[in-house]
DNA sequence: CCTGGCATG
DNA sequence: CATGGCAGG
């Protein structure tokens, strides 16, 4: 074989550890054990002051969107229907994105950004219902620019970040790279925070807590589980943000967005959480529900859909009471 | 696009010239035309010297052999059921083979020649259900037999030799490579030839006449179908070969062993014959037909069928007699 | 338009 | 075990 038993293998596998007590019978045959799946709980509309859910926001890795669409993801997104939606590993340049996506008339606001360098690697996007106030593109620090990692979209009332953070690869190859990233990326949206609340999402290529994942004995030394990622991402929720799904399902087990390909980790649930929706803490009162729709096939990630309720802007409430006088507004 | 419009075009097209007489009303539309195709005869199972076939041989360029595994090359295989299947471009390290092939007990006999520098590029076989009395790999001249092309088996009243031929390549880059080949090949044929009559077959990577490719105005500049190519193999039909299909049927048009992958040119019918089975003069009294196997598919190449009339070894005849008096052979 | 390899996840 | 890009045909 090429490769030796490596990281794959621990990541990919449950936990077969001593823990399970001898039967009488010293049977050594494993048992196929029943997988532990875990069944999103129906969506919440209402978030804890009361408030109704009116922003529906959806992140999915698609894992290459080429294939993704060939394998109907966008159908998927279509029954969804949220009113934003952000994709990551796209690994696709903008003139060779299919015309089934670019042309998609529910987004009339769409917003690419693919690799400079690597042709068919990494890359993000964003579509949008409505128009963003302004988009812009990296964090704002050439050296991390260069890979098509981060679109933030300004809205009325918070900044929308998704982010394709950078793995540290096999042998952690990229680690360093990856600590960097993790300072000037909390830089970055600190910075954004002290102007307007912000949601971020994506794959943040980390799982936080040992119950953010299927095998954390094992990965402790594996990219995405490895004590300097955790550690940014507990720095960021230092920042003054909130993990949604770990906010409003504290001890919620076996949820993940990640199953590698490989030996059949997603019919055992052997995963990862790695997709987040972070928020400003300021936003949480309006939290109404963070789902992992884990059902959802045609990438080695599942999408996650948050519903939130933020407050409108002025110039809608004005124009919406203005209208009901019979007046058009002239913005 | 990233390519222009290039050779493989001419390739493809077919004879799209100004010869058709304009219609009275001018219609300019090119009508679908009906694809002109060859259907090969019954095979002839006698030599013109009245003998019977007694030797059957197959050749296929396969086009990456476990592709073709998988598309159940060897199903058509156990049907023809020749005494020697000769493989070129299987792109296949010999730890990689398909245990499919490797165990299979019709050829208890396998050679296999891959690539040394490149994996996954080049490539011959040979099966055989009786063992040589000798195989040897390659020409004898170290700069040709690093990329795994030619196969010779030593039966008792012939060497057969399955080669896959340098391709010039697009743009001609490798056509003076191929030059020096063609003159090392040819002289290595014949130095074989003054010991032994010989078989030649394989993918010899040229289309030798116009009638030998749908569209031999266009090709003139391209890999397969340049003067130094066609020289080439002119020059070696000059050194005391013929070509068997070609000997047998030489005005037969729209017979081809190989169509481009690209714009349907198989159903078409646009292509060139590639593959051959080059015989020594001596062995044409024998020669009792030559195959184009057009309707087996599993590869860009079809593959061709060579029914010989040979003279049995001595000792095998010997051995035959022998076992009428009750007595074994001890060689 | 296919193949097989490669880097990357 | 997938993706996309690449060389080669």
């Amino acid at each position: 074989m090429k490769r030796g038993k490596k990281a794959e293998e621990a990541a990919a596998e449950g936990e077969n550890d001593t823990a399970s007590a001898p039967s009488k019978k010293a049977k050594a045959a494993k048992e196929p054990e029943a997988p532990i799946l875990y069944d999103d709980p129906p969506d919440k509309m209402t978030s804890k002051d009361g408030r109704n859910a009116n922003m529906k926001i959806t992140s999915w890795n698609v894992d290459g969107l080429r294939a993704w669409v060939k394998k109907k993801g966008l159908d998927w997104v279509r029954e969804e229907d949220p009113d934003i939606l952000c994709l990551q590993e796209t690994k696709c340049a903008e003139k060779a994105l299919p015309a089934e996506i670019t042309s998609m008339p529910e987004y009339p606001h769409k917003y690419w950004a693919a690799s400079g360098d690597k042709e068919g690697y990494s890359g993000v996007a964003m579509l949008c219902k409505t128009e963003p106030i302004k988009v812009t593109y990296g964090i704002g620090k050439e050296e991390h620019d260069k890979e098509g990692r981060v679109i933030t979209a300004e809205f009325p009332s918070f900044y929308l970040v998704t982010a394709y953070v950078p793995n540290a690869s096999r042998g952690l190859v990229r680690l360093d790279y990856r600590k960097t990233w993790d300072v000037d990326f909390r830089a970055y949206l600190s910075e954004l925070d002290m102007q307007k609340p912000l949601v971020l999402c994506g794959d943040l290529n980390v799982a936080h807590q040992e119950i953010d994942l299927k095998n954390p004995k094992g990965n402790k030394k594996n990219a995405g589980f490895t004590p300097e990622e955790r550690e940014g991402f507990s720095q960021l929720l230092a920042a003054g943000f909130v993990d949604s799904f770990r906010e409003l399902y504290p001890k919620q087990t076996n949820a993940y967005t990640f199953w590698t390909y490989m030996m059949n980790a997603r019919s055992k649930n052997v995963g990862w959480r790695l997709d987040y929706f972070v928020l400003s803490s300021s936003l949480l009162p309006g939290l109404c529900d963070s789902k992992i729709r884990n059902k959802a096939m045609g990438s080695d990630h599942c999408p996650i859909t948050l519903h939130i309720a933020v407050r409108l802007a002025l110039r809608k409430l004005l124009s919406h009471s203005l209208q009901a006088y019979g007046r058009t507004p002239v913005w």
